[in-house]
This record gives structure tokens, sequence and C-alpha cells, in this order.
DNA sequence: GGAGTCTAGACACTC
DNA sequence: GAGTGTCTAGACTCC
């Protein structure tokens, strides 16, 4: 008998990854490698479709996929220990990757990312398996926000330097509780920089298989955060030196989840020759 | 401070490490890839300096190799489950890698290795470690002996026909045994097949650490695979209309295993004893 | 049993 | 310590 993948029902010939690769939506950086990067997410469905096999779940992503149906069921693969899925070469965070492929072509790293209500193995439960459903996570634009980081010169200075400053380095991270907070005064908000806290983003939902509503969670986490920022920000202006609000970004990581958090970011780039 | 590979004492720079590279010798079939294979023993040759750079066993290699000195200590690295060893995207087994770049250019397989009776972690002994110190093995040159498998045909028209047959295939397994009766009388040996259950060769070696001297088991054994072969030239001949021999084949693979004594009961054929 | 491919885990390096 | 790139033993596949 022919073997499974050389020429049995998970090869190139196999329908469903034929339509999976066909669904791929191509990146918008097609200066750079767009050949390599073709062939490698043709690697990286292939893969997943080895992984998929004993499974249904082959055919519910390319149904999710192309029916956009949010409502889908989840996809799952093993969870790595680091959390990172390696194909070919290179290593990235399974969600990240396979919501870039089907999604958001643009998508920059997980801290864009926010998963859905409903899905139970979302990549921020640090599960022993992981969703990659990408109809199962949300895109977070990142706001215009003011910089974590301000220099105390700056601060004490003028208050509009503070609202305009931006990087791209923490975008990610303050995109979340940017979201969270946009409904809220932004004079206070200018020097919030606390983190992805928020329930379903990728990196939190620390309670695992919480059957709590998620806008009970995040209504109780919204709460907290304002009780705290505010508590900071008649602490740190008075006598603080130091640069960075040390509170605030600690807070980050060890809020919402026992274990110290291995969120990453996007995908490494091609290896040389190995 | 620099990082330990990147400029430190094991990268390049390295004295030790960069003689080990200049004793390479260069293989014969230029005419393929000599480009890449330099390249890729480049890398195994760094890959050993990393394995031994705790241990001076880096420094007994490189002695022992520009030297040749055959009573040089053992040179060790971890043993893998089935054996081979890694470098680039190669694999390949260690000892007869590391004896194909320092000392026997045009080595094939471990077949045509044999350990010096000194060595205390050969290949064959399956230990935790392997000796890949080059100095420590020798290489089997395959004597032109006959083929293992004897077409019943063959076999009853003419006796010539035997003596000449040869096939590369399994010339590695005959070449022991070969060396092993070349001080026999011939014709006996024509159809003996019986593996390579000498002392101190690549594949056998089963008991483990023996301080028996190796000639008195060579001895020993030499007069077993006569009486052996001489009932087996008796038994097969006659009626055998299998044209391979199973019984010496199984014992090829099995013989050795575990305790000395057992050695014989699987060089026994099975077929003697009923 | 031999030989090749793939990747999780281990490790190295950067900031 | 987070993030990212590299290397390879073990697993697996095909003979
Ligand atoms: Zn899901
Ligand atoms: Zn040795």
């Amino acid at each position: 008998m022919a073997s499974l993948f050389v020429n049995g029902p998970l090869s190139p010939p196999n329908p469903v990854v034929k339509r999976l690769l066909s669904l791929r939506k191509p990146t918008r950086n097609d200066q750079n490698s767009n050949e390599k990067d073709d062939r490698w997410s043709e690697k990286a469905v292939k893969s997943l479709a080895k992984k998929l096999k004993k499974t249904r779940m082959l055919d519910v992503l390319e149904k999710a996929i192309s029916t956009q149906d949010v409502h889908s069921e989840c996809v799952n693969i093993p969870r790595s220990l680091d959390g990172r899925l390696q194909v070919s070469q290179r290593k990235g965070l399974p969600h990240v990757i396979y919501c870039r492929m089907w999604r958001f072509p643009d998508l920059q790293s997980h801290h864009q990312l926010k998963s859905v209500p409903h899905c139970k193995y979302p990549f921020s439960r640090k599960l022993d398996q992981v969703c990659v459903n990408p109809l199962h996570y949300e895109k977070i634009e990142a706001p215009t926000l003011p910089a974590i980081m301000v220099p105390k010169l700056a601060a004490s200075s003028g208050g509009s330097s503070l609202s305009t400053t931006s990087t791209d380095l923490n975008m990610g991270l303050r995109s979340v509780m940017g979201e969270m907070f946009e409904s809220m005064a932004p004079p206070t908000m200018d020097l919030a920089a606390s983190p992805d806290s928020n329930g379903n983003d990728d990196d939190d939902q620390l309670s695992p298989i919480s059957t709590t509503r998620l806008s009970d969670q995040f209504e109780e986490r919204r709460h907290t955060g304002v009780d705290y920022l505010t508590s900071v920000d008649s602490t740190i202006f008075p006598g603080n030196t130091e640069a960075s609000p040390q509170g605030y970004l600690s807070e980050d990581t060890d809020m919402e989840q026992q274990s110290p958090g291995t969120d990453f970011a996007a995908l490494s780039p091609p290896l040389s020759n190995r």
C-alpha cells in the first residue's frame, strides 16, 4: 500500500489540504522573500494537517475558515514547553502562525491577539493543547497610546509630551489595556502602562476552564486596574526618580497567572544553511 | 565577556581545533561535493570539540592523531540510543565519522572497523560512552570471500563457483570472519558465513568489561566456529533447499549478546539440535 | 536494520 | 528574564 503521506490522503492531492493552501492570505511585504515564505507556509499547513489527521479537526478548520465561522469548534494541537512550534527551520507561536496565515497577514505578535470567549484552548490558558482556529482569535489594533516609560524630566516639564509619546516596542502590551480603558478618562491613563491583564487576551486567561462569564472577569479586572492606577498615580509622581514605574511592569507578568509567562513574539527568521 | 564559542577558546582561533582541522584527510571522491563535505567535516570537528571541552580529551585526541599513538587514551562522547551522531543535517556512527576523517578516508561502514584490545569504550560494547579515538580502531580490508548466500543449484553444480562468488553487500560482515579464518583450511570455509563474532570487532564484543585476553577469546571462538562449521557443512548440504542458510544469518544478529557462554548457543544452528 | 527527514527540547545569545 | 535563533537526539518514515 502507498504510504500515508507520499501518496496517501494527506499529501497534496488531499482536497482539504489543497483548499486550506489556497485559503492562505498573501503577506503584505512582497518585497522580501515571498517565494520562501510561501514554501514555508505550505509546509506549515502540511505539518498541521499531519497533526490533525487522526481527528476530524482538519475539516472543521477548513470549514471555519471558508465560512468565517466564529462559532466553530476548537482546533487543537499539542502545546510545547515554551509554547513555540517549529516548522521547517522556523519557530513561532502556533496561533500566531496560523492566524497570520489565514486571517491577519500583517500580524506582528501574539500581543495583538485576543481569544474569543468560547474558545476552550486559547494560547493564553497554557493548557496541554492549543487552539489554532484562526476564527477563535481577534486582532487588537494597537491604539496610539502614550509610552510606558516616561522620563521624569519630561513628565515634570509638561503634560502634552506625555500624551503624544509613543513607541512601537511595547505597543502590543499596552494595546490591550488601551482597549480596556478606551472608555475611561484619558488624563488618568497617560501613565497607565499596566499590560495585558485582560480577560481573553492571548497572554492571560489564567483561570483554567473557568466557567465565569468573560464580561464579568473583564469588569472585575477593570475595576482593579483603575484602583491600582489611581494609587500609583499619586505615588509615582511625587518622589519616584525611576523612569520606569516598576509596579506596573511586575504586575503585568504576575497578575492573572501563576507561572512566569512564556508569551512570545512572532516568528524566527529563516536560517542560514543548517 | 565574549561568549565561549564565538570568540572564546573553542572557536576557530582555538589552536587545538585548528590543528585538528588541518589533520583531516581529504576524501578520495573529489569529483563530488568536496566543498560541502569539507564544510560539514569542519562542523563535525567543532561539534566534537564542544563536547570534549570540559574534559582534557581534546588535547589527547590531537596528540594521538598527530603522533599516531595507538596507545593513547580513549576519547569518549555520549552514546545515543541508536548509536548515531548527528552533525549539521547528517547522521552517522561517530567512530566511523571520525575514523574516516582522520585515518581512513575511504572507509565505507562500521563493519570495516575493529577496535584495539585496550580500548575501553569501543562502539561495539554499546556502553553509555563511545570512544572516537581514531587510533583505537583498525581498518579491516575486506578479503575476497565467497558470498554468504549460495543458491542450491550453484552449490550442487560445482565447488569452483562457490569460492569465486563475492558480493559487496555482505563483505563487511564476512570480512571479520574472513580474517579469523584466514589461516584455516579454505575448502571448509567456502560456506562459512557465520558473522562478526570476533573479539574486538565493531559490532560485537558482547561481554561487558571482560578482562579476558582477546587472543584467548579469539582462540576459543575459532575452535567453536570450526566445530560449528563442520557440523553445518554436513547438515546443510544434504537436504536444505533454502538458498539462504537461515541459521547462519540469524546467528549473525543474535550472537554475542549477553554472556560469553551464550555466544555459542547463538552460533549453534537452530537446525543442529533437533 | 539502514538511511533520511522532522521537530521539541536544550542551549546560546541579545537586550 | 523575555525573546529569538541554532543544534541535535529521538521519533518517525520509507526502504
Ligand atoms: Zn478555540
Ligand atoms: Zn578507545
